[in-house]
Parts: C-alpha cells; sequence; structure tokens
DNA sequence: CCAGGCTTTACCAAACCTTTACAGAAAGCT
DNA sequence: AGCTTTCTGTAAAGGTTTGGTAAAGCCTGG
C-alpha cells in the first residue's frame, strides 16, 4: 500500500501557474507534499534548507535559467534534481546533467511519468537497494495482483484486463477499505479530474467488475458506493 | 605489496594532460601498466579490444562526452569502467552507473582513493568471475544469451542480431517477469531518456521480435504490453 | 562512395477509451 | 405507498490512441 516516496515534501519550480497547479495537485494525490515557486526567486534558498526531498525545476524561467539554478542549488546541496527540458533540447540537457542533476524530463510529458522518475531519484537517494524492493503483490484472497509484471490472475488463472482496467483494479486495491471516489479515481487512473457527467470511471469500473466476477464467480466484488465511489472487497 | 590487480593494465582516458601524466605515475608506481588516451576518439576501440583489464574514463571531454563513450564501450564489452566527475557532478549514475559505469569518483580526488577503488572493481571482476554468481547465459528453454560473448543461439542455432537488438534482449530478460517500461528501456539500449513520439524502441522491438519468431518458431516471444512497454516470454 | 544500422516518418488496423442514451435501482418526498 | 428525482448499470456508436510495419532519411565507419 505504502507507494514510494508517500509524503515526500517535493519543491517544484516552474513559473507556468497553470501547468505547475496541475502538476502540483496530481503529486499531491500521488502522495507527496508540494510546494510551489513560481519566480525561481527564492529557489535556491528553498531547495538548500533542508525542508525538501526533491525539486523538480523548469530549466525555461523567466528572471533566471534553471541552469544557473541548479548551478547555485549544487553548491550548498545534493538534493534529488529533475529537470524539465523541451523536447530535443539535448544542450541543456546534458549541461544539467553535468551540474549534478539526477534526471531530466522531455516537455510535454506525462505526468505518470513524472511521478516515475521522482520516485526512482529519491529511492536511489535512499538506501538504493535497500527498499528496492517493491511489495509487488497486492490483492486479497485468490486474486494475485503483481504490479511491476502487471498481471492479475485469479486461483492462478490470468485474468485479461486493458491498461485502464489494471490501473484502476490497483487504485481500488491501494485505497484498501477506504471509499476511492470518483475524482480520485479519475486522476490516478485518467490523468485528469472529474466533472459531473464524467462517466467515464463508472464504464471502468463496470468493465472491471464483469472480468472479475467472470473469473472470480464472486470472488472478488467491485462494491459501489452511491453519491461517491467504488470500493474493492473480497473474501479475506 | 601488490595487492590486488598487480600487472593489470589500466587504460585512462582523459584530456588533460598534466593531470593524467601524474595519475599515470602514480597508477604505475601502485603496479599497474598504464595507456593514455587523451582525446577520446580511438578509446572505445581501445577499450573494446580486449587488452585492457579496465578503464578510467573522465566524464568532461572536449570533443565527446564520457557518458557517449560509456555507451559505446558498453556495447561491445563489459570493461571494468570508472568514471571521473566533476564535484558534486554526480554525473548522472542515473545514465552513468544504468549505462554500466562499474564506479564513479568525483573530481577533485585522491590517487591512493581511485587506486582503492580501480582494485576494487577488478576484484570484483574476478571474484565474479571465479564465482557462481554472474550468470553470463540468460534466456530460457532452448534460447541461449551469452553477454561476454555477445552471442544468441535458438537450440545452438546461431541468431543474427544488430548491437542495439542484442542489448534490448539482454534488457527484456533481465527485466525478467516485470514489464519494461520505453523509458526504462531507452536508457538502458539507447542512453537516453524517452520522450512521447520516440518510437525507436518500438521499431527495434519489433525487428527483434521478427527476427525470434524466424528463429524460434514462436518460442521466445516479445510481448506488447500496451501503453506500458514490452516483455520478454518464453515456453519454460 | 557504399553498406549497415539507427532514427524518423507516415500510414493503417486494432485496441480501447469516451460519450451517449436509456432503463433500472435507490433515495427523497408527501 | 406512490411519485419524483437522482444516480448507476449497460450497451453501442464514435472517436482517439497506440503499436506494427514499411520505407525514407541520416549518420558512421570502412
Amino acid at each position: 500500500m505504502k507507494t514510494d516516496g508517500a509524503g515526500a515534501h517535493v519543491l517544484l519550480v516552474d513559473d507556468d501557474v497553470d501547468l505547475s497547479t496541475m502538476l502540483r495537485q496530481y503529486l499531491e494525490n500521488e502522495g507527496f507534499r508540494v510546494t510551489v515557486d513560481f519566480n525561481g526567486k527564492q529557489a535556491v534558498d528553498a531547495a538548500t534548507s533542508g525542508v525538501y526531498d526533491a525539486v523538480i525545476l523548469d530549466v525555461m524561467l523567466p528572471t533566471i535559467t534553471g541552469i544557473e539554478l541548479l548551478r547555485r542549488i549544487r553548491q550548498d546541496s545534493a538534493i534529488p534534481i529533475i529537470m524539465l527540458t523541451a523536447k530535443g533540447d539535448q544542450v541543456d540537457r546534458v549541461i544539467g546533467l553535468e551540474l549534478g542533476a539526477d534526471d531530466y524530463m522531455p516537455k510535454p510529458y506525462y505526468p505518470p511519468e513524472l511521478v516515475a522518475r521522482l520516485r526512482a531519484v529519491l529511492r536511489r537517494r535512499n538506501g538504493e537497494r535497500a527498499g528496492a524492493e517493491e511489495d509487488p503483490e497486492l490483492g486479497f484472497s485468490d486474486l494475485k495482483v503483481n504490479t511491476p509484471a502487471r498481471r492479475v490472475t485469479w486461483q492462478g488463472a490470468p485474468i485479461q484486463l486493458t491498461t485502464t482496467e489494471f490501473n484502476l483494479l490497483v487504485a481500488l486495491l491501494q485505497s484498501g477499505d477506504r471509499v476511492a471516489t470518483r475524482d480520485q479515481l479519475s486522476r490516478n487512473v485518467l490523468g485528469r479530474a472529474w466533472e459531473s457527467y464524467d462517466r467515464s470511471i463508472d464504464v471502468h469500473a463496470n468493465n472491471l467488475r464483469q472480468k472479475l466476477l467472470n473469473a472470480s464467480e464472486g470472488g472478488v466484488e467491485i462494491e459501489t458506493v452511491r453519491g461517491v465511489g467504488y470500493r474493492a472487497k473480497g473474501r479475506q
């Protein structure tokens, strides 16, 4: 249940208010604490203050270049840094990496991809090997969900799920006994906020429900919580 | 005195003539044979020629980045490599270490420290050769992949692969049951992060898939995991 | 200059996501 | 209970995304 980097505090330095707001929400939904710095002025102080666990740094900043920022941060701190770079901009990238950025992320990016890389640098920072092994298996009773392999089985028999269905199932299981709201599910699974009249999650939930029903004969259920969302339930 | 690595032949790739001369003297004094390459041009050929036991590689080179050099060497050889990186410039373990560097050494360094690490990687290499720790052969059922020799066979019959295809196959096999994401594959195989619309991995994956299919008649498959990446699968 | 091999592009088919519509269930109200 | 409103299940149509594939472009080493 405890995903990597849960609770890690991330400093996001980006001048694009809209984009960074969306990204912040996404990150928070993934369990990070996020602070945004729009102008980069205080970024160096903030980044080196020791309160953050990682920095996401846009290289395209209005007043000061991200590269310069990166250099200054690196003078005082070894905090993990991910740069956001323009697509195909090799120069910034190489310079960035050589200045000690831990990774880069070409724009435009998919938030889940960024989160994956963020977790990677955090994991690497903490005991490299130690926590490296995730709890790859979740699920209850005879239902096994192997996240790294993206495989689902009931009593050993594989269940064929689409990408979204798989993600949805994982989200539901991670939510455990708590009800997962449509908004949470939409953000986690579809990568967008939920708005009224959006029935997409419902459709996926039902398709998933159907497949699980067929495969497990009622061993796993997806319970509807009227007006709120869904919850996965199984005979323990 | 002459402990580990006595007589080992080291290739030093560094453009700073003064520094590398001093280092060479120090290393020779410690019992190593040393060859220096200043411009890095011939470094790949030299490193992969089989005459050296280890490479010390400066990442800050004038014409070509050390990272690029590293990648090319790793395409053809498993020789131990230590990177020299600028201070604080954890020149990317993401890229450096993931591309297969064995260790890194921040500049400025104390020669004794470098020698210690050099011996460590040499010892590790030899130890692995002695112990059963290594898996020079990976693959399943009738597919044999010999990494040091860079040879692939199906039921003894060789399969002709390009460098990239071979690396891709190894990356897939090493990932085992886990799905290898495009980003992971891109980093490991191509030495760069993945960005959307980059289809290179897909093309290689399909070429490889085709060759394996022809050779093994379905004994090995490269499975596509939609929206995520690929996985190698074989009849066990 | 050629050859081999990596990358990019373009196109197509298949997979699959989203939307829509409607019917049925649940909850509220009187 | 009945009636009304709100919400969810479900099927199907439509549209979008994704990956396979062929081919052209490009780079590099010979």
